[in-house]
DNA sequence: CTACTGTATATATATACAGTAG
DNA sequence: CTACTGTATATATATACAGTAG
């Protein structure tokens, strides 16, 4: 994508909200107004070069025609932030997800699937929850989570490993035990103080 | 929902097909000429009689701002026609799906899960695919299929036991094989007369 | 009352146009 | 050239209004 200047970046982000507001396009006045623009001149000028850059299309004459080149107002991108069980540490902490739509990988979900819409995704490697019928290349979706009850399904940074491994929580002698789904694996067993939590798995999708 | 008259039902599905393809709502002129309405009144008075019915609502004096109470244009969706293996035969024929949105139970799916839209679902129950890391009461997707190859994962009808069963197609010495992926049950082995495959797995979705 | 016909009209709306500044 | 200012204007568009028919 070709880059920006504010005045623009500002009409996309007013078109988008308005969008998600009302379900459908403002008009070139409305953005006028909603971006502190001069005239509409200079926002149907504006427009033009939106569309030049391929950020948006327009039916000419017709109103509240502009339509933004991603909307998507009926399902919601969460990104795939990385593999888990592969060594491949997670590159930032879910909390600090800004905007899904500047991830590369991602899965769309409709909004029906959770209310929760901080959701992101895992990409599964390996077999270690297999028992819980989750498999290699299984997209695992994950709730941001610092905390965990005994049995729930958890992502965990382990600082010592370096990775993020997909395991059941348990809290046993205050020690904390990660069980695989797999009699193959061991558990893990560590002290609290060596374990970060990341989410819990709210659901998965596969394609077969 | 109340009941619609031709004219009315006509102009909801001229709205929704003009918004189909255009993305945006159609004004009421061009509600008049889609639908051979002899002038902009009647459009009027019947966008009027549809807000109070409860299947649009609209912005007054506001171009094209007419929505549908249930258009959903990123995600599709499909019936969970029944349950399988649990006794309860496939009420239709999943060819025969006209309009999904009269099922009361379905899964909608984001547009680019798969480009065939014509699929449906099944809610499994029992754990004869376990080893395939499907389980109780996840929704398998399937695409309508007559025939399958060896070791596909299917979901054939058994008129015998006038039941659904999700199960890997085998073609062996002139019989049909039909495994489980759970150790528990033996393969059924019948004449191909005797079984009706009505559909290949293409995904499955658990909410945990 | 419902369900229109036919016409008029205010305004919502996109866009053109003549300048201006760097 | 780019990026505007400020104004004008054609038309796209929703809606009102006076009737009419059953």
């Amino acid at each position: 994508m070709l880059d920006l200047n504010d005045k623009q970046s500002k009409i996309i982000s007013f078109i988008q909200d308005y969008y998600n507001e009302f379900g459908i396009s403002p008009t070139v006045r409305e953005i006028q107004n909603g971006c502190n623009i001069t005239s509409t001149s200079v926002v149907d000028y504006n427009l033009k070069a939106l569309k030049n850059k391929g950020y948006l299309d327009k039916r000419p004459d017709i109103s509240r025609a502009i339509k933004l080149n991603n909307i998507n107002d009926n399902f919601f991108r969460i990104p795939i932030l990385s593999s888990i069980a592969a060594g491949e540490p997670l590159i930032v902490n879910p909390e600090q997800i800004s905007d899904p739509e500047s991830y590369d990988d991602y899965v769309e979900l409709p909004n029906n699937f959770s209310k929760e819409k901080k959701l992101f995704a895992l990409r599964v490697k390996g077999d270690s929850m297999i028992d819980a019928l989750i498999s290699n290349n299984d997209i695992v979706i994950m709730k941001p989570a610092n905390e965990a009850g005994n049995g729930e399904m958890i992502a965990a940074w382990l600082p010592a490993n370096e990775e993020v491994t997909l395991k059941r929580f348990y809290l046993r002698n205050n020690k904390v035990e990660l069980h695989s789904e797999n009699p193959k694996y061991d558990p893990i067993v560590v002290d609290p103080q060596n374990v970060l939590i990341k989410g819990k798995v709210v659901g998965v999708i596969r394609k077969v």
